[in-house]
DNA sequence: ACCGATTTTGAGTATACACTCTATTTTGAG
DNA sequence: CTCAAAATAGAGTGTATACTCAAAATCGGT
């Protein structure tokens, strides 16, 4: 661990490189050489701060998942809308950082504590759409609750892939349109 | 290519092994060493039959592409219920053949041949899914048309994720009622 | 300015990968 | 049965990967 500016310098230098090279060409081309190169470090200081190549994709990543949710409000519950729109704002917001998240969802989330990760967070995020919906529709069964959840939240990351593979794709647009007409169908 | 029956058979092994190791184990498991072990072949054998590793995953992934769409019938066009369907009966029926596809296209789509095969692939499947709704709702815009077709496969596509992810997830009934909601809301 | 702790270097290790090459065995048409 | 073509084995090549280590440079509290 860095206990001096210059370890500290050169951690965020890293940190940074990570972020920038998982958007730019995914977790695979994400090398140690790449990091390195980019963060204009050899690799045995990398060593010195950081215990594995995991370690600081798993920072990385770790940022991204919170920066995923909004701040939760202390006066009152979520809203479906504003869960819905802080997922957009940072989808076209941070579209590095968005797509490191969905990256790594897609292509590792079956392998290691990166998987893990994101399959907890992701329960999560079920979790917190559930209760928002559960709020606003009291008439449906816990059940049918979970469904909708569930629904809204593949039907959000299968357009945010869209718009991964088209930069084009009209992304906020098709999602607030799916969100709605998810809602209108009570 | 193979000409004689040894080889034939060789072939087909060696397509078998391929198959099951990007179900099993995704795009980055399915390394040569595993092919061949899991096809009883040795390394000079795969390549007297295959150009390269990516030539025998080509193949696979092609033939699962192909396996993803119904027929088209000749006497009417296409009903959206009638593709959902066949979307669903593919992931639940065929789930190995499912997951190679899920896993390029989720994994590999940046990178490659095997992206382009998969993006084009996508592209068709909108047309395909924009025409069937067309023929539905004549009220609606072009526009109107693809956006819903878009929103449907996305929702399909994370749903079919969340069933990656979670074997126990009810895959069959989550893309029912999302095409079925979706639907409604014309 | 000193000096132990921290940081940096850069060559080096071990391993896994896709792929090649040559010798040998097997096949099947004539 | 013959024999050229096809199939196979298995050691070997080159490259990229993550990671290590000992030595040198730098930092910063005293």
């Amino acid at each position: 661990m860095a206990r001096y500016q210059a370890g500290i310098r050169t951690e965020a230098r890293i940190i940074e490189a990570t972020r920038e090279l998982l958007g730019e060409v995914g977790l695979d081309g994400t090398t140690l050489k790449a990091i390195c190169e980019r963060a204009q470090v050899r690799a045995g200081s990398f060593y010195n701060l950081f215990e594995s190549k995991d370690d600081a994709v798993l920072r990385v990543v770790k940022d991204a998942i919170r920066a995923v949710d909004p701040h939760p409000r202390q006066d009152a519950p979520d809203s479906l809308s504003e869960l819905v729109e802080a997922y957009i704002s940072f989808v076209t917001g941070q579209p590095e950082v968005a797509k490191v998240y969905l990256k790594i969802a897609m292509s590792g989330a079956t392998n290691g504590s990166l998987g893990n990760t994101v399959i907890r967070h992701h329960k999560r995020r079920v979790a917190r759409f559930s209760s928002a919906i559960a709020n606003e529709h009291a008439e449906l069964t816990a059940e049918e609750v979970t469904e909708r959840a569930e629904i809204i939240l593949a039907t959000l990351s299968g357009l945010a892939f869209m718009w991964m593979l088209e930069p084009g794709f009209d992304f906020p647009g098709r999602a607030r349109l799916a969100a709605s007409s998810s809602l209108v169908s009570g």
